[in-house]
DNA sequence: TTTTAAAGTGAATATATATTCACTTATCTT
DNA sequence: AAGATAAGTGAATATATATTCACTTTAAAA
C-alpha cells in the first residue's frame, strides 16, 4: 500500500519553519501551515498527531540536523585551534544557511509546546560541544571558566550575529567571517 | 473623576511579563493575563485596546527602562574601560534581575504583535551603544570591526549567559561576573 | 485488471480566545 | 450628601483555530 512520504514531511517541516520565522510561533496557525506546503489541512493530522506533535518533531529534527553536522569533518588527533575552527564555521554556516531554525528554536525555548522530554533529549545532544571545550581546557588554550558559560557565551554570540547578518543584509565575506572567529577566539583563548 | 491606576498598569505589565517568561507568548491569553493580575478581563480593555496594543506598550516600555538604567553612572570625561565596565554591568544586572523581560523581548521579536513602528522606536534608543563603542574604536582600544556586529556579539552573549544562569540556578559572585566580563572584553578589546 | 488499504481532502465541528457591553462600584466635585 | 463620571466587572458574543470524519484519490498487491 501507499507510504507516508518523506519528502512530505520535511515539506511540512519547510513550511513550518518559514512561517514561524516570519510571525513567530504565536502567529502560526495549521491552516497557515498546510497552506504553505500545499496540502490539505486534514493531511496535516494523517503525519502527525495534533500540532504539539508537529512542532515537538520538528525541533527534535532541527536539534538533530545542526549537532551531526557542527561534527562534520572534525578529526580529533589534529591540533585543537583548527579544529575547534572548522567545528565552529560548521556551525556558523549552518545558522546561516539555517536561518528560519535559529529563529524557530529560540521561540520554542519557552514555549509551552517543548515537552520535557524533547527538551531532555536536545540537551543530551549537546554533550560534545561540552567535551571539545573540555579539551581546550586541559590543552591551556581555552580559559579554565566553566564550560557551559563558555559555551553559552559562545553560541548566544554566533546566534545574534546570525541574526544581525540576516537583517543588515549583509553577506559574510571569508575576511569578515575570520574576523567574526577572532572575536570568539579571544573571549576564549586562556 | 477616578483616574486610571499607574501601578495597575505595571501590575498588568508584571503579569504578562511573568507568563510570558513561562509559556511563551504562543502560550499566554488575555484571560490568563488578567487572572494573574487579579483583576477582570474587561478591565484590561480599560487600559489598552487589545492585545496587540499592551504587547507592544510592554515591549516599549521594557526597552526604554533597561536603555535608561544601562547608562546610570556613565561619565564620558573619565576613561573608556571603566565607563564601559560600568555600563557592562548595568545592562547584565539589568538582565539578571529582569529575566522575564530578557525572554519577552527574545519572544516578541519575531511576533506579528510588534508593529514596525514599535520596533523603530526600540532601534533608535541604541544610539548611545553605538556611540559607545564609536569611542572605544578612536581611543583604539576596542577592534576596528563594524560597531553592529561587535554590539550583536556583546549582546548575544550577554542575554544568553543571562538565561544560563537563570536555568542553572548558579547565583553570579562577583569573581564569576569578572570572569564573564574578561570573556566580553577580551572578545572587543583590539 | 481488480482489489485493498493507506494517503489525501476540506467542509463541518469542537474548542479556545479575544473582545464587547450592560451593569456595578468607586471616587471626585459641588 | 447628591450627582456626575470614570474605573471595574464578567457573562455573553464574536472570532479564530485546532481537530475530526465521511469521502475521494492513489498506488501497491493479488
Amino acid at each position: 500500500m501507499k507510504l507516508k512520504d518523506d519528502r512530505k514531511v520535511t515539506q511540512i517541516f519547510q513550511s513550518a519553519l518559514k512561517l514561524v520565522a516570519k510571525k513567530g510561533l504565536s502567529g502560526v496557525t495549521m491552516g497557515d501551515i498546510s497552506r504553505e506546503a500545499g496540502i490539505a489541512t486534514g493531511t496535516l493530522y494523517v503525519y502527525f498527531k495534533g500540532k504539539d506533535e508537529l512542532i515537538n518533531a520538528l525541533f527534535a529534527a532541527c536539534r538533530e540536523n545542526s549537532v551531526q553536522v557542527s561534527f562534520k569533518g572534525y578529526n580529533p588527533q589534529l591540533p585543537f585551534k583548527p579544529g575547534f575552527k572548522n567545528i565552529w564555521l560548521n556551525i556558523l554556516r549552518y545558522k546561516l544557511q539555517h536561518f528560519e531554525e535559529v529563529i524557530f528554536m529560540e521561540q520554542c525555548y519557552h514555549s509551552p509546546f517543548i515537552t520535557a522530554d524533547t527538551r531532555e533529549k536536545a540537551q543530551q545532544l549537546s554533550a560534545p560541544f561540552y567535551a571539545l571545550m573540555e579539551r581546550g581546557q586541559k590543552e591551556q588554550l581555552i580559559k579554565q571558566t566553566d564550560t557551559g558559560l563558555l559555551l553559552t557565551f559562545m553560541l548566544g554570540a554566533m546566534n545574534e550575529l546570525v541574526k544581525q547578518t540576516h537583517y543588515s543584509g549583509i553577506t559574510l565575506n571569508r575576511s569578515r567571517i575570520n574576523s567574526t572567529f577572532d572575536l570568539c577566539w579571544d573571549a576564549l583563548k586562556a
